[in-house]
DNA sequence: ACTTGGCACTCGGGAACACGGAGTGCTAGA
DNA sequence: TCTAGCACTCCGTGTTCCCGAGTGCCAAGT
């Protein structure tokens, strides 16, 4: 059905629309790639690419421009994940390496990648599932309130103010913390509800009051943040493209986390480290947009995901990239970190 | 110069300009208000008004704008600021109060005020300066590494990796922390630095390598985060509006600490609680926008900035009610906590 | 059977033009 | 000092017209 010069012709088409921001014409394929046929050779093809849904014209007698369905095929098959130049790699990493924490490293990916895409770039914080726990601090702030402070060993911290039923005097708090610590250190995040289960029991009496409020934080705390915060950036990016969707929900869309977490999609359990590419109406909530994602994270545990967010008529094979390069490269830190 | 009347006609512009949108004539303010004149004579008042700089029309035989400087007049001296209906008081209320710590304070305030305005609400985090310490933690990672985690009375936590000059074990680390915080804790920010500056000396000599480098990152941290952070929310809103310098450069100065930090301004020392008002080119870097902010903080010690940024276009006596009476709220939540 | 050149056709978009209306400035009169 | 009237000025809108890029189709060529 498709023939080989019939995708050279997709191919040729997208690129040119996605270059010059106009609808293609039979003669300026014809020119502009060396096909070695005749433009009305080419019309044909187009009416053929056309009746299969891979192009459209936006009016009678005008070029044509690719479909969703058109991109999709290009990014399957048409096309090659460009990699970056050098001089981009050394970029990005001089510039990731001078984040200080886990805010700064996700602060800069995110600047980064959308600088180096000129799209909107979206960065999930790493999710706590598949972290362990490094320590558990719990600070008396005075007589009736502690502070509890959670830190992973990805390098993020929760925080939490408790409010006691109870005076509880130092010493027995820093004998609940030194129990908590023996008993959840290095621990996955997930298996804390069961490590902690039976803790009230193997108390003091007098402790238990205290130490059920202090666990029932604890434990919200792990499931409350357990759909993760999100961060953009590049907004500005998104100035002069053209929504079919309108620009307004675009912006409304970036600004609510629960959308721009199903937008980013979930990692495949199967190939978690692969690149997803959403293509306009593919997206859920948003159509109108593409959506270039990955997971990040070293080796097999997946911490989360980044990606960017653009018009469909984006360079794909340049976007998805960078998404993979600064993907790698922020899984590399995380790592050593 | 100005009389009565004409300053009367010119709250009228401005007031009927910003709900149509559209620049207003003698006539149609003649009939919206009952001013009691003629269009005829208004339109003597407009041409005086415009001699002086207030009003300006669009093209010759259109109806009249105001200028920066008639907006000026009018926020200074025309217009009261509004306050909040009830309802919105309750929802503010129990908003805010739902926050669990102070990312999820700021968080809601931006959010609220974006809301409650319709513009770009802006909100810098609490300024350490002020601040005590209410805690400092060190947390042993692995034996060549610490996590400093530095907790303030304003439920701030900032956090560190540290690679020390070499291995230290657990409990000379806890000795460490034991001194810092019998040295520092409910102490001002400002006076860390003199307080820690004869540390070294007053520990074993073996200590002092690793006590050192602490000390560097701790101060280090305190310089470092004085120019803060700032987060903003409601960029949504806008999409409808429409700016001399370009949408685009809009986006561009929110993501901007630096340019955003200059816009908030500095918290005039002397009514360090008042509104502030910029309008249009008295912005710096960014003409053509106009931004309402205010301190906030309790009572005399001010912790930050919060306000909004819109269009000079915009409803001024409602968005100052709306800034004002945030800042009031958020203020009364950090002192309680 | 595919490719090519030719040709008539179709629209979108820009230029030219007219026109109605809202708004103004000015002047004369109350 | 205010008001009514009047001539004038443009803006924005709607209309028409035309050009050109691009198409689809057909017939001839390879």
């Amino acid at each position: 059905m498709l023939d080989d010069r019939k995708l050279a012709v997709l191919r040729a088409i997208v690129e040119d629309y996605v270059s010059t921001n106009e609808p293609v014409g039979s003669k300026a394929l014809a020119e502009r790639h060396n096909l070695k046929v005749s433009p009305a050779t080419i019309r044909n093809d187009m009416a053929a690419l056309e009746e299969e849904g891979y192009i459209a014209q936006p009016h009678t007698s005008a070029g044509r421009v690719p479909t969703d369905k058109g991109y999709r095929l290009f990014v399957d098959r048409l096309s090659q994940v460009k990699p970056l130049s050098s001089a981009e790699r050394r970029a990005i990493e001089t510039f990731l390496a001078g984040a200080v924490d886990l805010d700064d490293v996700v602060m800069r990916t995110v600047r980064l990648l959308a600088q180096l895409t000129r799209q909107v770039a979206v960065v999930q914080y790493p999710t706590l599932t598949r972290s362990t726990v490094r320590h558990v601090e719990l600070v008396p702030l005075n007589d009736r309130r502690v502070m509890l402070v959670l830190i992973t060993n990805t390098g993020r911290v929760e925080q939490r103010v408790i409010e006691l039923p109870e005076v509880v005097d130092e010493t027995r708090i820093a004998h609940l913390r030194a129990v908590l610590n023996s008993c959840l250190d290095g621990c996955g995040l997930s298996t804390v509800p069961e490590l902690v289960s039976d803790l009230p029991e193997r108390l003091p009496a007098e402790d238990r009051p205290a130490a059920a409020t202090i666990l029932s934080v604890l434990l919200e705390t792990l499931v409350e943040r357990h759909d993760e915060k999100i961060v953009f950036a590049g907004a500005a990016n998104l100035a002069g493209a053209d929504f079919s969707t309108g620009l307004r929900d675009v912006l409304e869309a970036l600004e609510e986390q629960v959308v721009l977490m199903r937008l980013l999609g979930e990692t495949s359990s199967d190939t978690p480290s692969a690149l997803t590419v959403r293509i306009g109406s593919e997206n859920p909530y948003l159509r109108g947009t593409s959506v270039v994602a990955t997971g990040y994270g070293s080796g097999d545990n997946q911490l989360a995901r980044l990606g960017v967010l653009g018009p469909t008529r984006m360079d794909y094979p340049v976007t998805m990239g960078a998404v993979r390069a600064v993907a790698r490269y922020v899984s590399q830190i995380l790592a050593a970190s």
